[in-house]
DNA sequence: GTCTATACTGGGATAGAC
DNA sequence: GTCTATCCCAGTATAGAC
């Protein structure tokens, strides 16, 4: 016996699943409602049963990503050191792990952040919030005495862009592109940041 | 005595600069068509006798940019070591000036690349291509025995997407960012590229 | 709740007069 | 070369039957 109630559930979650296989194969911006219904196998006008653009319908599969992110950063958090850089790793190792798992809905969201109007702000205030774990730790090392080379919230925020924006084109270039493997990514982004470019030779 | 000639090219320039005038207003895809013919006083019709799309006007003020990019950098090339603070810097400073110069053209370039089907890598592709010169002075370095963090198309990929990305957030948010002032953003970025985390408390 | 059919809108693009 | 007027399409969203 399915209830109404449980058919209803059903065609949500096909029109969610729908939307990450299109989104992976046009991205967000071009990728239709009609895609999306014709995907799941259901028809226009039930889109707007269960949402009511499709930018809600982005919102809800950004709650399981950061439901992802947060439980692969929980036991990151705390006073750990920043400069050790098996912790530096480590939270880097998250950032890829999430972007390969979730990279529609990554994809679709950073393209869906970029198309917004500039002025508005949006894209600092996004970049800021999702950097939030760097820069607390990153303020910690500063109230612990460590000299910094610039404002948390800064280094913070170039950290964050350069692996959204790094994995965006890595991740969506397939053939087109060059074939790292992750660990050669992470370890890339983790001695870079760790040591930079002069430290590393040594 | 002004010449058909002469218009049309006055047409066209103020067609270019009413774009670039909007761009940092509405952004690229924000913008439509008769928002830049209405900005330069002229009518929507004529825009087509200038150019064939939205995409060739953005491909014609990029030539702008290119050329004050490449006078930037062009006394940077040859021999010079990408591990010297003077140096890097430098080619940091120029990313910046020529972001703050071209800010309207850079959005608009941004906002398309990343409007862009993502299955076709262009991300990548560009992101490749705007990197040529970091790559070159890595991999110059690579060959001299200086032992990289990683291998250097993807360690300049990684530099270029932090300074793209960090640079369009933070130029972008105006009142609703913070003031960092372009000294504290590029000696930041030199020294957590040169040193890192680690490296900036010796 | 889901379907089919259709109305509506924004915006790109063109035709033809001047 | 530039204008005005208009066409046209893609894509969103709704109305009403089942």
């Amino acid at each position: 016996m399915v209830t109404r109630k449980e058919r209803a559930a059903l065609t949500r979650a096909a029109l969610l699943d729908a939307a990450r296989r299109v989104f992976a194969e046009r991205g967000y911006l071009g990728t239709k409602i009609t895609d999306i219904t014709a995907a799941a196998g259901r028809s226009t006008g039930t889109f707007y049963e269960h949402f009511a653009d499709k930018d809600e319908l982005l919102t809800a599969l950004m709650a399981d990503l950061e439901n992802d992110a947060d439980i692969g950063i929980e036991h990151l958090e705390g006073e750990h050191d920043l400069t050790d850089r098996a912790h530096l790793r480590a939270h880097i190792a998250v950032f890829v792990t999430v972007y390969r798992k979730h990279l529609p809905v990554i994809v679709a969201r950073l393209q869906s952040t970029m198309a917004a109007d500039p002025s508005t702000g949006s894209a600092w205030r996004t970049l800021y919030d999702e950097t939030g774990s760097f820069r607390r730790h990153l303020e910690y090392l500063s109230e612990k005495g460590h000299r910094l080379p610039g404002d948390p919230a800064l280094l913070a925020a170039a950290m964050g862009a350069m692996m959204s924006m790094l994995g965006y084109s890595l991740f969506t270039a397939g053939d087109h592109g060059p074939a790292y493997g992750d660990d050669a990514i992470v370890d890339a982004l983790t001695d870079l940041l760790l040591n930079g470019l002069a430290g590393a030779g040594q």
